[in-house]
RNA sequence: GGCGCGUUCGUCUAGCGGCCUAGGACGUCGCCCUCUCAAGGCGAAGAUCACGGGUUCAAAUCCCGUACGCGCCA
């Protein structure tokens, strides 16, 4: 029998859910699901400090808003469920106590005096010295009477991982290989902090190992530490997980992705009106694919076919341009019914929810290939529901142009008289009108456009004409014609 | 500074020694469709595979070095 896989997100909550850990979490989320595995979610909030409350709800909102549902974790920003609870590090310490007694019974761990200024000196004279800057061990063999004697002074002390001295850490990992590492350049680590807390690397480890941890999925910034963490694994008797480091993202300039290249919430793009699939898609291609090179995918297709060795080495950078491209295609994917439900919010923010005026469904539908992002649905359909506001380009270029006001005022009687009021007639209508006044179609179609909508561009004419009716037409093109 | 990682069209990538005169996708450009804008169809341009040495009958693919970028130590 096989292990059940088990992988986990966890994040740190200082902050919103970023475009990078987005990707991580849909990492781990797919090799989970596709190996009908477990997802854990898990807050790492040892940062005193930095870590809000606020952050955890932004995280579990981002996680939510994504599709990705986890198997044990946070329920909401307090509470937790699942057979390993608590999922909150800070609600775990005891648990960490528990492992650095051992390490420090065992002499697998010692307490080190050094205060920061100390420290400091070592490193600066290192530095002079073309050496590498890293603890030189200095407490590693502290006898017990001189412990006291530094106790005795009042020092304070954090608590230091021995490392092994020779020899070297093989991390063997999914995406990048067999890594190795020397050990007498790894330095002993800080498992257990001067103003008494444990450490990231330490709680990890201890986490990873208690929560059956298979696979570590995460980014690449962490690969530097993971034979640190792989000797804390054995010191504690423990077997490693599977790990595998992502790559980073980049912003366009080829640096790590940050504000100043525009948004890098999770939020931020739910905002914009992008929609969870795409942002599911677009990350799972960032930095994977497949030999079919294919691109869109279905839920199923990516949880079927993703895995780790097919994860790129190299950076990624991040593209806006595409992911318009894709957010478009599941945009056109999307029955009019469900897109509408999608684009509330923004239509209310605009005021065109439940706005007098045409049927909704059949205005969306008008222009359901032209939205790339469900924040341009409002501005491309305002004009139905709102007074005709004119470009002034298309003002002067169409309405002025000679004859134009006599095209609109004759059309006005003519559509005045037609019924149905429906796209053939109207269509057959305006044709006619224009072979009896030896007109060409541009000079009528054009003229019709923007005195109804107030643009150059929009809908196909005639459907467009239906769905505004009658009176809404004619009044337009009167208006447009008593201002020229 | 040390250690580690990376480097194929503008961008995301395929490629695991002969199928590569390097394939796909986004973008760009052109044509078609057409009442505009899109969408769609067709086509084109675009990569001396970072550079330099090897190994081999044969290298984008294996080995070594250099450069540049990034990460960790901080």
């Amino acid at each position: 029998m096989t292990t059940k896989i088990r992988t986990r997100f966890a994040p740190s909550p200082t902050g919103f859910l970023h475009i990078g850990g987005a990707r991580t979490t849909l990492y781990n989320w797919l090799y989970a699901r596709r190996h009908k595995g477990d997802f854990i979610l898990r807050i790492e909030d040892t940062d005193e400090v930095r870590s809000t409350d606020d952050s955890v709800t932004a995280i579990l909102d981002s996680v939510k808003w994504l599709g990705l549902d986890w198997d044990e974790g946070p329920k909401d920003g307090k509470t937790d469920t699942g057979p390993y609870s608590p999922y909150f590090q800070m609600q775990r310490v005891p648990v960490y106590r528990k492992y650095l007694d051992q390490l420090v019974a065992e002499g697998k761990a010692y307490r080190c005096y050094c205060t920061k200024d100390e420290l400091d000196e070592f490193r600066r004279v290192a530095q002079l010295e073309k050496r590498p800057p890293r603890y030189p061990g200095k407490c590693r063999a502290l006898s017990a009477a001189q412990r006291q004697e530094l106790e005795a002074q009042g020092k304070k002390f954090s608590i230091r991982f021995k490392m092994p001295v020779d020899g070297a850490t093989i991390v063997d990992d999914a995406i990048r290989g067999k890594v190795s590492f020397e050990n007498n350049l790894q330095q002993d680590l800080v498992i257990w902090k001067t103003t008494d807390g444990p450490t990231y690397n330490f709680c990890c480890v201890i986490d990873d190992h208690l929560m059956g941890m298979t696979h570590v999925v995460r980014g690449d910034e962490h690969l530097s530490n993971t034979p640190s963490q792989i000797q804390i694994y054995y010191a504690l008797g423990w077997t490693p997980p599977k790990f595998a480091h992502l790559s980073m993202i980049l912003g366009p300039d080829g640096s790590k992705l940050s504000k100043r290249h525009g948004a890098t919430s999770v939020l931020e793009y739910r905002d914009q009106g992008y929609l969870p699939h795409t942002m599911r898609n677009y990350l799972a291609l960032l930095g994977w694919s497949n030999t079919e090179s294919q691109q869109l995918f279905t839920d199923e297709d990516l949880i079927s076919k993703f895995d780790l060795e097919g994860c790129q080495k190299s950076p990624a950078t991040f593209d806006t341009v595409k992911l318009n491209w894709m957010n478009g295609e599941y945009i056109r994917q999307t029955p009019v019914k469900e897109l509408i439900e999608l684009a509330k919010p923004f239509l209310e923010k605009a005021g065109l929810w439940g706005a007098k005026g045409p049927a909704l469904e059949r205005v969306i539908a008008l222009e359901h290939e032209k939205y790339k992002l469900l924040s341009e649905i409002p501005t491309l359909i305002e004009f139905f529901y709102k007074p005709v506001v004119f470009d002034p380009k298309a003002f002067e270029k169409v309405l002025k142009a000679p004859g134009a006001k006599d095209v609109l005022l004759g059309l006005a009687d003519a559509l005045q008289e037609l019924t149905p009021f429906e796209e053939k007639p109207l269509e057959a209508r305006i044709r006619q009108f224009v072979t009896e006044k030896g007109l060409k179609n541009g000079q009528v179609f054009h003229p019709i456009r923007v005195a109804t909508t107030g643009r150059t561009e929009g809908p196909t004419l005639f459907l467009m004409l239906e769905i505004m009716g009658k009176d809404m037409v004619v009044s337009r093109l009167k208006d447009a014609a008593g201002k020229l």
